[in-house]
RNA sequence: GCGACUGUGGCGAAAUUGGCAGACGCACUAGACUUAGGAUCUAGCGGGCAACCAUGGGGGUUCAAGUCCCUCCAGUCGCACCA
C-alpha cells in the first residue's frame, strides 16, 4: 500500500478484533489483574461530541498498555440507561422510554466503535435491563433488612437486632436509627405482635420510609436529592424546587458518615473531590448542651431580667443546643431557634405570640431560592422566653431567626456575638448585648483579620487565660461533670432520599401490608417495570406506577409462621410444616446456605466439580434453599435434588428428619437422590452415572426455570390476598452505585457477581470520569460498597483506588458580525468601523477562521441574500466577488461545547476525515488530561502528518516496503530506548500528551537517521499501539507478524543504550548561561571546574577577578559566582 | 464569603527531583517543487537593533526559582447562614 488510508485499515482491524474477540477478558487467569473503568455514561439523545471520548481514549490507552505489559485487563463499558431525559420524552410523546433508550444506546455504541476501543463488550451492562436491576433491587432488599450497629461499627442483619430486643429491650442497643425512638423492655418487646415489631424495626433499618421535608420539583413531578438541586432549581431541566413534606424512602448513609470520611485519606483521588466529600459529610466535633427554660413567674418586672440569674428547674426537658465552641459559653447573650423548631410554640409568651407567629409564617413561606439568594438580611423575632446558662445561671433571651437551620444540629444555637460573625450581625441588628470572651490579636470581630480561634480567654471564670484549644477541652470536661452536656460529633450529611415519583427507574421491591412496608423475597426479583398507558403522574398526584394494573404483590411471601431454626430442625423431630415459615427465619436459612457454600465438605466439593458447568447437560446449583431446607445440589428443571450425607445422618433422629424432609420435598415435586460421602469419594464415576441416568428419566420443565434467575416462588402463595406494591422508583444513582462490581461477572444469574470473580478483581485500579459526580455518584457508590463490605460480599473497603477527573473539552465558537439594521456582514478585522451584532456561526462551515460564504448563505433561509464586507491580507476592505484575495474572517471565542452555540464537533466527522488513530492521538495531544482545554480542529493536521510520517518509515511512495534486516546502531538504539522509557513513564503517571510529543520526536529522529530497520521499528510499533492501534496493527502485519500486535509484549528499555559518554555542561555566570563545554560524563568535578574556569569565554567574564564560588552539579550545570 | 484548582509565545503546551524556559505541534513568514495547492519538502518563528528583558503583579529564600515561601490580582469549578 503506498498511501496511509486510515478509513480502510481502521474498519478492517475493528472487524478483526470483534471477530477474534481479541479483547475478551480472561477469567479465571493466573496473570495479575488490572481493572480500568470509565464512568458510566448516560446515553443521551444528542450522541457524543469530541469532548466525551477524551476519558475513554485515555483509559483505552492504559488498558492496551497494561495488556502489553502482561496484565489481565478488565476494561468494560455499559450504560446508565434509566434516567429523566428518556422519560421526559415519553411524557411528551408517549414513546416508551425503553425504545428511546435503545435508540440512543445504538447510536452511542456505533460512535464508540468508530474510535477503536478495546472494550470487552461481552460484559456490557445496562441498568434498565431486568437482569441487571434484579441485583440493584436485591441490594435494596439487603439494605432494608440490615441495621447499623455502632458497637461493631458495621451493618448487621435485622434478626440480630430482634434478638437483642428480645433479650434486653432497646435501651442498651447502640444503633443508628430515627430520633423518635421510644424505649421498651425485653418483656414489652416479646409481647408485641409481629406487626408491631416490624413497625418498630422500620426505625432502625438502613432503608426506611419516613415523612420528611423533601425537594419537590413540580416541573419534573418528582422529589430530588440535595445534590440534584443547584441554586434552588433542578440540576436537570432547571425547574423550580420547593420544600414539601412527603412520605419517602431514605437510605441511612449517615450511619457510614465517619467511615466515608476517614477512608478518604487512603484514596488516590484528587484533593478537590476529597475536599468536596469531606465538606459534604461535614464532620464537626462539639458539645451538646442543655439550657433549661426559666420559669419567669417569680419576676415581676421584666426589665429586671437583664443581668439576672435564676435557678434552673430540676428534672428533664430543656433546650438542646449543639455547639463547636463550648469554650465561649460565658459569652452567650441569647439563644436562637430555627423558626420551625418544635419548642417555639411552647415557650413563646402571650405578649410575643402574634409577632412570632407572623415571623414563622414569613419564614415558612420563603422559597428555598429566596432563602439562599438572600443571606445578608438579618431577620428574627424575640419569643419572650428566657433560658438559663447552665454554667453561671445567667438569664438569656430566646430568639428565633431564619439563619438557624432546622436540619442542622438541634435547630438551635447558643449565640456568642463576640466570637461568631452571624451571631454578631444578629446581635447588632437587634441591639443585643455582646460579651467579649477572648482577647489578643485577631480577636476583634469587627476587624477584617478576625480569627475566631485566636487569643486567650477572658470573662470566662476558670477558663481565663487559656487558649481556645485548652479551654475547649476544659469546658467539655466541666459540662460533662455538671451533667449539663456532653461531647458530641455532628455530621452535616443527611440521609439520602431514595424514592423518585417517576416511571423510568428501578421499581422498589416493596409491598404494603396493613400499611407497613415489606420487601419482596429475593426469589421474586426482579420486580419488573409494568406497562402503563401514560408516563405522567396520575390525576391525584400519585407516581406513574400507580397507573399500572395489578400493581400488587401476587405472592406475599412467607407470612407469620412457626419458629424454626436450623438447629432446632435437627434436634427436634417435631418438624415444621412446609407451607408456612417465618420470613425472618427464612432469611437466616438463606444466610446459612451461603455459609455452607463457603464451607463445603470434601465429598461435596468433589461432586460439585463433577456437576458444575452443565457437564451433565443440565445446570446444578449447590446449597440451594428449597422452602425451609437446604438441598446439597439441585437441578431446577428436572427438580432433581442430590444429597451427600456424612456420618451424622446415621443418627436415628436425624434419619427421621431426613425422611420427613424427603417427603416434604417430594410433595413439592422434587426427586431426592442420596449418596454417602464414601460413595462420592471412592467411586465418583458410578455416582455421576447414576445421576445421569436419573436426569434422563425425569421430565424436563420449562427451560426458563433451568437457566434463568426466574425461579418460581418456592413457597406457594395460596390463601393470601394481594398487597399493593410501592409506586415510586429508585433514583438515578441506584444502578451506578454498584455497576462496577457487575462488570466483574456480568452474566451471572445466581449472584450479582461470583465470589471468585469478586476476589480476583477486587477493585478498580483506575477510574476516570468527570468531577461533577463528586458528592453524588462517588459518595453513594462508596456507601453501597461499604455496606456490601460489611456483609462480606466484597473484600475491599473502597472500590476505586485511583480516580482521575478528566477536564472538559470546550468548544471554540466562530462569530460573524452583522451590521445593525442591514443584512450585511463585516469581516472580523473591519468590524470596529461599524455598529454590529455578533452571532455564533456553525463551526463546520468555517475553516481556519475563514467563513465559507456559499455554505453560510445556505445555512439559514434569512442569509440567502446576505452581503459581505471582506478583508484582504492587509486588512483592507473588499466586497464579495471583487477580486480573489478577500475573505470573511470570523471572530472566535472559547465557551461550552453546545448545540445552541453551533460549535459542536462530532467525532464521527473527525474520524471520517482524519481517522480514529489521529483522533485518539490528537485528543491526548491537546494537553494534560485533567485540564479543560478548547478544541481546535485546525491543529489536528500536525498529528495527522505525524501518522503519515510513521507510515513513511515503512513504505516508500511507490508502496514498496522499506524494511531492512540490518543490525541497529547505537544512535538508533538510543532513540528507541529513550522513547520506550519516556512513554512508559508517561503512561504510568497518566501524562498522555507528553508521550505523543515523544513519539513525534522519535519519528523525527529516526527519519533523520533514515532508519528502516526491522528491530527498531518493531518495538516502536508496540509502544505506539496503545495510542494508535489501527495503524500499529496494519504495519505490524506488514512486517510479517501472524499474531496481532495486541498480543505482543511491551519492550523493556535498557539503560545501557541511554548512557552518555560525555555531557555538554552549560557554564553559567551568576546563574545565567554564558557558555557550553563538552566534558566526559564521569570527569572529576574539580577537573570540570578547572577547565571551565580556564576557558577563554569564562576568563573574559571573570575580568581577571577570582570567582567567589563555583558550583558543579554532575552532568547538570556549572555555576560560577562572581 | 469559604474551599480546591489554574495562570508560561498569536494558540494548545513542555520543563517529572530547584539546574540551559518555550521541547512537540498549530498558526504565521520566506523559499523549493508544482497546471494548481487546504499536498509535500527546506528554513525562520517570545520581545528587543543591541546590551538585555521575559513564566499573572509585587516581595522573599537560594550559587541557581516557572518550580519553594509570603502577598496581591485574574480565571475555572465546587460549596454557601453548618452553630
Amino acid at each position: 500500500m503506498s498511501e496511509y488510508k486510515p478509513q480502510e485499515i481502521e474498519k478492517k482491524w475493528q472487524k478483526v478484533w470483534k471477530d477474534n474477540q481479541t479483547f475478551k477478558t480472561e477469567f479465571p487467569s493466573k496473570k495479575p489483574k488490572y481493572y480500568v473503568l470509565d464512568m458510566f455514561p448516560y446515553p443521551s439523545g444528542a450522541g457524543l461530541h469530541v469532548g466525551h471520548p477524551l476519558g475513554y481514549i485515555a483509559t483505552d490507552i492504559v488498558a492496551r498498555y497494561k495488556r502489553l505489559k502482561g496484565y489481565n485487563v478488565l476494561h468494560p463499558m455499559g450504560y446508565d440507561s434509566f434516567g429523566l431525559p428518556a422519560e421526559q420524552y415519553a411524557v411528551q410523546t408517549g414513546q416508551h422510554p425503553a425504545i428511546t433508550t435503545e435508540n440512543n444506546i445504538a447510536r452511542y455504541h456505533e460512535q464508540l466503535d468508530n474510535i477503536g476501543f478495546s472494550y470487552d463488550w461481552s460484559r456490557e451492562v445496562r441498568t434498565s435491563n431486568p437482569d441487571f436491576y434484579k441485583w440493584t433491587q436485591w441490594i435494596f432488599v439487603k439494605i432494608f433488612n440490615y441495621w447499623y450497629n455502632k458497637e461493631s461499627d458495621k451493618a448487621e442483619p435485622i434478626e440480630i437486632l430482634y434478638q437483642k430486643f428480645a433479650e434486653n429491650g432497646n435501651a442498651k442497643v447502640k444503633a443508628v436509627c430515627d430520633e423518635d425512638i421510644k424505649s421498651f423492655t425485653a418483656q414489652e418487646w416479646n409481647a408485641y405482635s409481629e406487626e408491631q415489631k416490624h413497625e418498630i424495626s422500620l426505625k432502625y433499618r438502613l432503608a426506611y420510609l419516613s415523612n420528611t421535608f423533601v425537594n419537590w420539583c413540580p416541573g419534573l413531578g418528582t422529589v430530588l436529592a440535595n445534590e440534584e438541586v443547584k441554586d434552588g432549581v433542578s440540576e436537570r431541566g432547571g425547574f423550580p424546587v420547593e420544600r414539601k413534606e412527603m412520605a419517602q424512602w431514605s437510605m441511612r448513609i449517615t450511619a457510614y458518615a465517619e467511615r466515608l470520611l476517614s477512608d478518604l485519606d487512603g484514596l488516590d483521588w484528587s484533593d478537590s473531590i476529597k475536599e468536596q466529600q469531606r465538606y459534604w459529610i461535614g464532620k464537626s466535633k462539639g458539645c451538646m448542651l442543655t439550657f433549661q427554660i426559666a420559669d419567669l413567674s417569680s419576676f415581676k418586672n421584666l426589665e429586671g431580667l437583664k443581668n439576672a440569674t435564676a435557678t434552673p428547674p430540676s428534672g428533664g426537658g430543656g433546650l438542646s443546643v449543639f455547639t463547636t465552641r463550648v469554650d465561649t459559653i460565658y459569652g452567650v447573650t441569647y439563644l436562637t431557634l430555627a423558626p420551625e423548631h418544635e419548642l417555639v410554640d411552647k415557650i413563646t409568651t402571650p405578649e410575643q405570640k402574634a409577632k412570632v407567629d407572623a415571623y414563622v409564617h414569613y419564614a415558612k413561606n420563603k422559597s428555598e431560592l429566596d432563602r439562599q439568594a438572600d443571606v445578608k438580611t438579618v431577620t428574627g423575632e424575640f419569643t419572650g422566653a428566657y433560658a438559663i446558662n447552665p454554667l453561671n445561671n445567667a438569664l438569656i433571651p430566646i430568639w428565633i431567626g431564619e439563619y438557624v437551620l432546622a436540619g442542622y444540629g438541634t435547630g438551635a444555637v447558643m449565640a456568642v456575638p463576640s466570637s461568631d460573625t452571624r451571631d454578631y450581625a444578629f446581635a447588632k441588628h437587634f441591639n443585643l448585648p455582646i460579651i467579649n470572651v477572648q482577647e489578643g490579636e485577631k480577636t476583634d470581630i469587627t476587624k477584617e483579620d478576625f480569627d475566631p480561634k485566636a487569643g486567650t480567654m477572658i470573662n470566662s471564670d476558670f477558663l481565663n487565660g487559656m487558649d481556645v484549644k485548652s479551654a475547649l477541652e476544659a469546658m467539655t470536661k466541666r459540662v460533662e461533670e455538671l451533667g449539663v452536656g456532653y461531647g458530641k460529633v455532628n455530621f452535616k450529611i443527611r440521609d439520602s432520599i431514595f424514592s423518585r415519583q417517576r416511571y423510568w427507574g428501578e421499581p422498589i421491591p416493596v409491598y404494603f401490608k396493613n400499611g407497613l412496608p415489606y420487601t419482596l423475597d429475593e426469589s421474586q426479583l426482579p420486580l419488573e417495570l409494568p406497562k402503563i398507558d401514560e408516563y405522567k403522574p396520575t390525576a391525584n398526584g400519585e407516581p406513574p406506577l400507580a397507573r399500572a394494573k395489578n400493581w400488587v404483590a401476587s405472592s406475599p411471601p412467607l407470612g407469620e409462621g412457626i419458629g424454626v431454626g436450623l438447629n432446632s430442625q435437627l434436634q427436634n423431630a417435631n418438624l415444621p410444616s412446609w407451607q408456612t415459615t417465618d420470613a425472618i427465619k427464612w432469611k437466616a436459612i438463606k444466610e446459612k446456605a451461603r455459609e455452607l457454600r463457603k464451607n463445603q465438605t470434601d465429598a461435596e466439593q468433589t461432586l460439585w466439580y463433577a456437576l458444575r458447568g452443565e457437564q451433565l447437560g443440565v445446570k446444578f446449583r449447590r446449597q440451594q434453599v428449597i422452602d425451609v431446607f437446604i438441598a446439597d445440589f439441585v437441578n431446577l428443571n428436572t427438580k432433581l435434588i442430590i444429597e451427600v450425607d456424612g456420618g451424622i445422618h446415621l443418627d436415628s433422629d436425624v434419619k427421621k428428619y431426613d425422611e420427613y424432609r424427603t417427603e416434604v420435598l417430594r410433595n413439592l415435586g422434587y426427586t431426592v437422590v442420596r449418596f454417602t460421602n464414601e460413595e462420592v469419594e471412592n467411586d465418583l464415576d458410578s455416582v455421576v452415572e447414576k445421576i445421569r441416568s436419573k436426569i434422563s428419566e425425569l421430565p424436563k420443565l420449562n427451560p426458563i426455570f433451568a437457566n434463568s434467575q426466574k425461579i418460581p416462588p418456592l413457597t406457594p402463595p395460596q390463601g393470601e390476598g394481594n398487597y399493593p406494591l410501592e409506586t415510586s422508583t429508585m433514583p438515578g444513582w441506584a444502578g451506578s452505585s454498584w455497576y462496577f462490581l457487575r462488570y466483574m461477572d456480568a452474566k451471572n444469574e445466581s449472584e450479582f457477581a461470583s465470589k471468585d470473580a469478586l476476589d480476583y478483581w477486587q477493585d478498580v485500579d483506575l477510574y476516570l470520569g468527570g468531577s461533577e459526580h463528586a458528592t453524588g455518584h462517588l459518595l453513594y457508590s462508596r456507601f453501597w460498597h461499604k455496606f456490601l463490605y460489611d456483609l462480606g460480599y466484597v473484600k475491599t473497603k473502597e472500590y476505586a483506588k485511583k480516580l482521575i477527573n478528566q477536564g472538559m473539552i470546550q468548544g471554540r465558537s466562530n462569530l460573524v458580525y452583522r451590521i445593525n439594521g442591514e443584512n450585511k456582514f463585516v469581516s472580523f478585522g473591519l468590524k470596529a468601523k461599524y455598529e454590529t451584532t455578533e452571532f455564533n456561526v456553525d463551526v463546520n462551515i468555517v475553516e481556519n477562521d475563514i467563513l465559507d460564504i456559499e455554505k453560510f448563505k445556505n445555512w439559514r433561509e434569512d442569509l440567502k441574500d446576505a452581503q459581505f464586507i471582506l478583508e484582504d491580507k492587509e486588512g483592507k476592505a473588499l466586497s464579495f466577488g471583487e477580486g480573489l484575495g478577500g475573505a470573511y474572517i470570523c471572530g472566535h471565542q472559547v465557551e461550552k461545547m453546545s448545540k445552541s452555540l453551533y460549535n459542536v464537533v462530532n467525532p464521527d466527522d473527525v474520524v471520517s476525515k482524519y481517522g480514529a488513530d489521529t483522533l485518539r492521538m490528537y485528543e491526548m495531544f491537546l494537553g494534560p488530561l485533567e485540564l479543560s482545554k478548547p478544541w481546535s480542529t485546525i491543529s489536528i493536521s500536525g498529528v495527522s502528518r505525524f501518522l503519515r510520517n510513521v507510515w513513511k518509515m515503512f513504505y516508500d511512495e511507490s508502496g514498496k516496503l522499506l524494511l531492512t534486516d540490518e543490525a541497529p546502531n547505537d544512535k538508533e538504539l538510543k532513540v528507541l530506548h529513550k522513547t520506550i522509557k519516556k512513554v512508559e513513564e508517561d503512561i504510568e503517571r497518566f501524562s498522555f500528551n507528553t508521550s505523543v510529543s515523544t513519539f513525534m520526536v522519535c519519528v523525527n529522529e529516526l527519519s533523520d537517521l533514515k532508519c528502516h530497520k526491522r528491530t527498531i521499528l518493531s518495538d516502536f510499533l508496540i509502544i505506539l499501539a496503545p495510542y494508535a492501534p489501527h495503524i500499529a496493527e496494519e504495519l505490524w502485519e506488514a512486517m510479517g507478524n501472524k499474531n496481532g500486535i495486541s498480543y505482543a509484549t511491551f519492550p523493556k528499555y535498557d539503560e545501557k543504550y541511554l548512557v552518555e559518554s560525555s555531557f555538554e555542561y552549560p557554564i553559567s555566570i551568576n546563574g545565567k548561561v554564558r557558555h557550553k563545554m563538552n566534558f566526559p560524563a564521569n570527569m572529576d568535578l574539580k577537573e570540570v571546574e578547572n577547565q571551565a574556569l580556564a576557558s577563554a569565554e569564562i576568563i573574559k567574564w571573570l575580568e581577571g577577578k577570582a570567582p567567589k564560588k563555583v558550583i558543579v552539579v554532575p552532568n547538570k550545570i556549572v555555576n560560577v559566582v562572581l
